[in-house]
DNA sequence: CGTGCCAGGTGCCCT
DNA sequence: AGGGCACTTGGCACG
């Protein structure tokens, strides 16, 4: 907790009483704004127009502002996750005065939106350096997952070999394909970190369908590896004849229990949740 | 611009240094998480560790933190418009000290997740009011998009009634369904508000096929509404029989087109996008 | 509260 | 640049 004294360096603060009109302050803005890894963070009392794919209005309050160095603008209230408004990055943001009031204006070439922002009162302006930390490792997502699958085998056919990975139909891409040559059997697998809805269900019915046009003779086996599944997706899953997987299971199975389970499970459908 | 001095009640800037110890910067914080409209920002260099429904690390770096009254937390970096980690509302936040550092823990029941942030150095500490404006104004959404729809008939058959909204299935929910019965035809309505991809059409599909098992005899016709349209799910539209309308088309038929050219284009599943 | 689904989704990767 | 899709999706509305 040392250089409480340096860390002045990454945050500067924007004293605006020292601003005897606003176009010393505008000018000031601009400047900062693409800045390197600067962060410009306002907070006011401010107006919000915003026109684009949809439209809002939004009257003047306290809200905190930020713009990144990468065009990002964020308008955050008191509540939510979400901004309130926003402007994604590679969006053209410039202040300028209107009606004796500082004025922000961000473009998005894209779309053609446009959010602009009036403020009525200005609490704090702040300038802060921020980081891109490369190195951000995430774990457990959809990709991790597969990968795991595809390490440790398919845990319903072991003697499956997997054919296939990202396959790109009209109807989507599959994640993974698989086929036991002496059975005679096409596995096609649909992955999903979260529960299945009915949704991936038939993301993997249509997928399924079109591989039994286009691979005549083959036994098509749909198989949905998800992290849990609805009520009704369950229904659709027996009515198309599908097998489910819980990734749970999956998990379990890898370090304790044997595979001659789990061919016996795979038999009988096994739903368990 | 007036009352700058009333702003300093809206912002309240944590004069680091005062705070000989961080055992009373800590108590300060913790009393200030919850209070009502009271949103808590950090600027300062610190690690993450994010455990749930994935998982990630992020080593030492300069980030923005921000703790919002309903829970909320967010930790921005440099560059886009998400946050590298966050809490959505509802989680528990608190801050402690190990090993002589200041540490934020935000607890999510629901999934059983948690982040914590570890803070080596930091460079400001503000403490902002904000509002919860009640009155935000959105148009343009599918939900309008509908309604107008309801309210000046679907435009390529005008003779059709409108016999339900949201009709549920276990498919999904169907948008729109509308009767012609002289011609014995059933349309059955998806809307979206964005460019349709294949997953709308076939989203589409599944709703005309379960509606054509459960209506026995009637003609069954699948109607794409959407703003605008890819190449491939062009492809699936003209394949499955489809109609698909472009929302641009739908706007301009409305003002000025007659309904005849409608009906026209509608025969030759018009696909103008 | 779970299920389903839209969103100004955003971000990522691939062609 | 466009398309397809996952996401700690978030958020809402409905049964």
């Amino acid at each position: 907790m040392g250089c409480r004294e340096s860390g002045e360096d990454y945050y500067k603060i924007v004293n605006i009483h020292i601003y005897k009109n606003l176009d010393e302050l505008k000018d000031l803005l601009n400047k900062y704004i693409y800045h390197k890894d600067h962060i410009i963070i306002i907070v006011g009392y401010m107006k919000i127009i915003y026109r684009g794919r949809a439209s809002s209005e939004a009257d003047y309050a306290r809200r905190l502002l930020m713009i990144k160095p990468d065009g990002t603008l964020l308008i955050h209230e008191a509540r939510g996750r979400d901004p309130v408004n926003w402007q994604p990055p590679g969006s053209i943001c410039s202040f300028g005065i209107e009606n004796q009031e500082l004025k922000l204006r961000c473009q998005r070439q894209q779309y053609n939106e446009e959010v602009i922002v009036y403020f009525k009162d200005l609490f704090h302006i702040g300038v802060a350096i921020l980081d891109v930390s490369n190195f951000f490792e995430v774990k457990g997502v959809e990709r991790d997952i597969v990968d795991q699958i595809i390490s440790t085998g398919l845990p319903i056919d072991r003697n499956a070999k997997l054919v296939g990975k990202e396959i790109s139909t009209p109807h989507g891409k599959i994640d993974l394909v698989y086929i036991n040559n002496e059975r005679n059997i096409m596995y096609i697998i649909e992955v999903k970190n979260e529960k299945a809805g009915v949704a991936a269900v038939d993301q993997l019915r249509r997928y399924v369908e079109y591989m039994k046009q286009h691979s005549r003779g083959r036994n098509i086996i749909g198989v949905l590896i998800a992290n849990g599944i609805s009520d009704e997706a369950i229904k659709l899953i027996l009515t198309y004849d599908f097998i489910f997987l819980n990734i749970r299971n999956l998990r379990i199975i890898k370090r304790e229990r044997k595979l001659d389970t789990y061919l016996k499970d795979s038999s009988v459908n096994s739903l368990s949740s």
